[in-house]
DNA sequence: GAGACGGTGATACCTAGTGTCAAATTCATG
DNA sequence: CATGAATTTGACACTAGGTATCACCGTCTC
């Protein structure tokens, strides 16, 4: 991912820095969805407001997902699919796994229309426990 | 709103008090969703603490929809529909406009399948500009 | 290499919400 | 109506997640 990120940042009129490869980095080798406390413990040289920051505009280009969880905390993952996407977030192990489904997406847009809105986004997360979780 | 809300406050088994009818009260007299800093300035002699818990025990109770705005936010409002619905959030007003959509569930429930999931819940929110608010 | 601009760190602050605990209220019972 | 156990409340401290400010530093362009 590094690579891609770097270049997508770069593309999109952002600076390339020291931080930012170390953020990317730190990213890149988390298995798991992450805390902004998480990743930071893991970046002890950068400040907490730079990762904030740094996360935030790498969520802005898509190459990471927040996840709001059930329990109303967030955690944030590197995003697999790059397009429109939504998140089964499994609440036994923490996994999520991405889906895009025009079915779903149509049925929200469907929605808007019916009630007279024009749509400019919406969120879907999914809560439930993934196959090894539920046994 | 205050007397079924009551009503079902105490047929769960809650006691029905002074200071939550108040907070009933106050919330039937909302137009538009609030935050619980604006409910919690309306009930100056109410603890912030007791606001919160009663909000979160309405929202419990489907009396209240939490709302997850498109910019972090949170707003509440008092629950149209009784039953499992969406929200449709107009980023000019605020209007919230509810629907509940089994097509969208449907659509919901097939992915968490398709992924191997046990669905156990999921959130979903529109955001848009109502039909006033977009011309 | 100079200057402009973007990025960074420290710090303070903010919003939303929870935990604790003693005091007050409520409800069921006598 | 009095009593007492259980629930509720308020005050307060605290947490998580995130933003604003501002002086300083690094990077890019010329």
């Amino acid at each position: 991912m590094a690579t891609d990120s770097a270049a997508r940042l770069t593309d999109t009129g952002h600076r390339l820095t020291a931080t930012r490869r170390a953020v990317l980095d730190a990213i890149a080798r988390s298995p798991r969805p992450f805390t902004i406390e998480e990743l930071s413990a893991r970046l002890p040289d950068i400040g907490r407001a730079t990762v904030f920051r740094t996360v935030k505009l790498l969520s802005e280009l898509d190459l990471v997902c927040r996840l709001p969880l059930e329990d109303g905390g967030v955690r944030y993952q590197r995003a697999g699919i790059g397009e429109h996407h939504h998140h089964l977030i499994c609440g036994g192990c923490g996994a999520v796994a991405e889906f895009s489904d025009p079915a779903l997406d149509d049925a929200i847009e469907r929605n808007a229309v019916v009630a007279g809105f024009a749509l400019d986004g919406h969120s879907a997360e999914l809560y439930g426990r993934c196959a090894s979780c539920c046994g």
